[in-house]
DNA sequence: CATGTTTCCTAATTGAATTAGGATATAACC
DNA sequence: GGTTATATCCTAATTCAATTAGGAAACATG
């Protein structure tokens, strides 16, 4: 019998495609073997564990992430920037709920590349509300607002947690506003 | 041998505790029978399963929520119930880290009862914001704001998002009177 | 104290994660 | 092409959590 073609990065694509679409909670490896005709300890030969592989899927979600951002502020700036920055992490979440949540949970076990993965994101935010010329201890709360704002919104909404009634992208919009026109006039 | 007296009410108790002390993640059956000295199959007389003991979680943690909200907005309105909420929130996902992540996921298997307690909650958010007068639409979504920022902060505090230096505290009375502003001022 | 019910037990099943060890497809080299 | 080494995939077996079946003894009730 001819061999799968396995490797790393096509576990964690296709892992990252069933956790999306199924649910986190349905991600096993029995499940991604099957996606690939092949039994579970296979996979070993190629992730070191469940744990591991989620580890690796939070990576990839913090890189895609970092990379679809720093895409959406290119060549802008200010409250431009921020629209573009507000509006690529509500597609992200929308795109990759399950992955979102791995990315949003810090631990002291995570890797180097996590670490500097999420610095990254970080770096984009605290580059676009640089731009405002906040005294330094303004720019972290205001960062910190920020990503409290666009979290809270996109987290609430990707849990149904505004029900049905009401257009969210109208409340979206206008949150996303308020918080340009918040940082603006940041005191 | 004696029995140990098990219920669902202490059941549902101590899984709180260990949930909320340990995490979820450390949340099982036979967990949770050791903390009585009792076998896992011993629990099936006073919950339906894992599951069930979940839901059971859930909604006792959204009763709770409602309860200590309730309490924080006792007699007073405005900007100061605004805050007064703002606080209790804050206190509460400190306090229940884990059982507050149940209360956020929404889902079309939701009991009555969960369905109920959660619209409780939000029905004592509305009603501190009606006092501000705004148009019913505007109410909708200055609720979602509100709840935005306060969920996005804390869970982004909770799981270690802000890193360690400069001072939560100070973001969080900050943001918060940002967010009184904003509803005061709502356009 | 006799009887019925409830509570807790042991034993067994299922399914996921994991490890050990084996077979063979593929690659590397002569 | 043939030989050898390595990598990839396998089966078998272990562990642990959830669950179900069925039994025994505690407790409540009269």
């Amino acid at each position: 019998m001819p061999r799968a073609g396995l490797n790393t990065e096509t576990i964690v694509k296709t892992a990252m495609r069933i956790a999306d679409e199924e649910g986190i909670e349905h991600l096993t490896l029995s499940r991604i073997a099957s996606e690939f005709g092949v039994k579970s300890p296979s996979l070993y030969e190629h992730v070191k564990g469940i744990e591991d592989l989620i580890a690796l899927l939070k990576l990839s979600g913090l890189r895609l992430m970092a990379q679809q951002f720093q895409r959406a502020v290119i060549g802008v700036s200010g409250d431009e920037a921020i629209r573009r920055l507000s509006d690529s992490f509500r597609s992200f979440v929308m795109e990759h709920p399950s992955i979102y949540n791995l990315t949003v949970e810090n631990s002291v076990n995570d890797s180097e590349e996590i670490r500097a993965a999420s610095g990254e994101i970080l770096d984009i935010i605290y580059t676009v509300l640089r731009s405002y010329k906040l005294p330094e201890q303004m720019l972290v709360h205001a960062t910190r607002y920020l990503r409290s704002v666009l979290h809270g919104f996109v987290s609430l909404e990707k849990s149904g947690g505004f029900g049905m009634k009401e257009d969210k992208d109208e409340s979206f919009a206008l949150i996303r506003e308020l918080m340009v026109s918040n940082i603006k006039n940041w005191h």
